[in-house]
DNA sequence: CTGGGGATGGGGCCC
DNA sequence: CGGGCCCCATCCCCA
């Protein structure tokens, strides 16, 4: 006795679990496009991913031998076993195909592209090697990759390193560390161009917060989601501005490991053994998030420091599955607990599992007939969105309380009575009493009042810390950070505790000394 | 084992 | 929107 069809349904089902964000455990990075997928699927069909994705959720890959658009089909190719006939428009898209399915080591797929090229009567062994001309040429979303074999730089050691080699410390020298990390960063900030990410009708959709979150049409091969990480950070960081959109060099001529979200982490200069394994956010097993710390804390409001130094316990922003996006007018049991939020529908659940067994509910078709109505919502209502809650959304006057243009002397906040130095101040001031948090992290679904805030925690998830320690090489997401820490090398201890004389590098340690001073205990 | 200090990560919030 | 500072939490080391 056999099923018929079974293991077709299977992938079907799996596919229309990825188009969904269902599940997916693993986000894949590729230049300026996010990718989920399940581990699973990705394990079964390719050795790399095999080899990374039991260690890390975060997984970036080369550029160099795969395009955002040549990973939308391989990864199609994965969940489908076809490659649809538009992807082999030229032997060029297939020599990128084949190019791509070495560097993944899927072998079926790169058989395929090889058979596909001879028979049109090409080499595909020229391809396979990775030559100049064949990698240098615009890839079908017009993207060009760097020369491969012709670079001399040295960075390619270290774009590719894994965790442990990684972690060793004087394995590279601080300095060319942190020109990696530049490098990563000019991949995920720099790229201007939009992947093949947009709606049928072309236009990219925004949440508003710079996430697109467009859908592709049903009839656009299978549906991949692809996000752009310059789009979610928003050029938040400094540098983005300033790096030079170069494309990134690599002088490798074979396949090399793709790198990992580890591969951003700091070489500490002290041992961290569960440090170095971390992308905390993204930890193994929470990603369905049974007993996510978003659940209970996280994003409630209240108790967001609950999670401060949760990054090294990785107990916090487990769930990957989706890409929330904050809850649609019209949901709102609870509003403020809401923190899991569907895509498709932006209705919001106060646990994955609601929104797992919600998000099944939906039909394909649904997914792609979402609007972009949405994208300037949170904007136009203040923040308060339009699923107006009395414990989320005080009173109309507090919002007419801090429209933009209040004139009124003094600037009060309505809620604490707070005065502040302009209706901009004042604005501000008043979402810190909102209970409703309208910028929610792409990646996690943690919501925060403040797109800065938002973006500043984005930067965790991809590993973006542009700024470095120069004696060490330390890197830090904030450059107050990095002036802190640079007091570890100068032995500068600016604070002294006014009752034992005690000096300290950090005020934060101070004040944690004198808590120790003023506890009872 | 425990507590204190050093150091780091992350979020909130104001400027 | 970024910078800066505050706070909390946590980890690691060491006495």
């Amino acid at each position: 006795m056999e099923q018929q069809n079974h293991s077709k349904q299977l992938l079907l089902q799996l596919n229309q679990q990825r188009a969904k964000g269902y599940l997916c455990d693993v986000i894949i990075v590729v230049e300026n496009a996010l990718f989920r997928a399940h581990k699973n699927v990705l394990a079964a069909s390719s050795v790399y991913f095999k080899s990374l994705v039991p260690h890390d959720n975060l997984i970036n890959l080369d550029t160099e031998m795969v395009s955002p658009s040549i990973f939308r089909q391989v990864l199609d190719f994965i969940y489908t076993g076809r490659l649809s006939s538009s992807d082999f428009v030229s032997d060029h898209s297939i020599s990128s195909l084949l190019i791509a399915a070495s560097y993944l080591q899927l072998t079926e797929l790169a058989a395929l592209c090889r058979r596909k090229l001879k028979h049109n009567g090409q080499t595909p062994s020229s391809s396979n090697k990775m030559t100049p001309s064949s990698s240098t040429s615009p890839t079908p979303n017009g993207h060009t990759p760097g020369p491969l074999c012709l670079s001399s730089t040295p960075l390619h050691n270290h774009q590719h390193h894994n965790n442990h080699s990684g972690s060793k410390k004087g394995s590279q020298r601080p300095g060319q560390e942190g020109r990696l990390r530049e490098d990563l960063s000019e991949k995920v900030f720099i790229s201007g161009s939009r992947c093949a990410s947009l709606s049928p009708s072309g236009e990219g959709r925004s949440n508003g917060l710079g996430l697109d979150l467009s859908k592709r049409s049903p009839s656009e091969s299978t549906a991949t989601e692809e996000v752009s990480p310059s789009s979610l950070l928003q050029s938040s960081s400094p540098h983005s501005s300033s790096l030079s959109p170069t494309p990134p060099t690599t002088s490798s001529a074979k396949p090399e490991p793709p790198k990992t979200s580890t591969d951003l982490q700091p070489r500490a200069p002290r041992k961290r053994p569960r440090g170095d394994k971390v992308t905390p956010e993204l930890e193994d097993g929470e990603v369905n998030g049974e007993e996510n710390g978003l659940d209970q804390s996280e994003g409630s409001g209240h108790s967001g420091r609950g999670g401060g130094g949760g990054g090294r316990k990785g107990r916090r922003n487990g769930n990957t599955n989706y890409i929330y996006r904050q809850p649609q007018p019209g949901f709102e049991p609870g509003v403020g607990d809401n923190l899991y939020v569907c895509i498709p529908c932006g209705k919001g659940f106060p646990s994955s599992e609601q929104l797992n067994a919600h998000v099944d509910t939906h039909t394909h078709d649904q997914l792609y007939m979402k609007d972009e109505e949405e994208e300037e919502e949170e904007e136009e209502c203040g923040g308060y969105l339009k699923d107006k809650d009395p414990d989320t959304c005080p009173d109309d006057s507090a919002s007419k309380g801090v429209k933009p243009d209040a004139e009124e002397p003094g600037h009060l906040c309505t809620v604490c009575s707070k005065s502040c130095k302009d209706a901009t101040s004042l604005r501000q001031h008043e979402k810190s009493h909102w209970l409703n948090r309208p910028f929610p992290c792409n990646i996690c679904g943690k919501l925060f009042t403040q797109r800065g805030t938002m973006t500043r925690h984005m930067r965790s998830h991809l590993g973006l810390k542009p700024f470095a320690c120069e004696e060490c090489g330390m890197r830090f997401t904030r450059q107050y950070r990095l002036a802190e820490h640079m007091r570890v090398h100068s032995g500068e201890k600016p604070y002294e505790c006014q009752l034992c004389g005690g000096k300290f590098t950090q005020q934060r340690n101070l004040l944690s000394h004198m808590r120790m001073h003023t506890s009872p205990s």
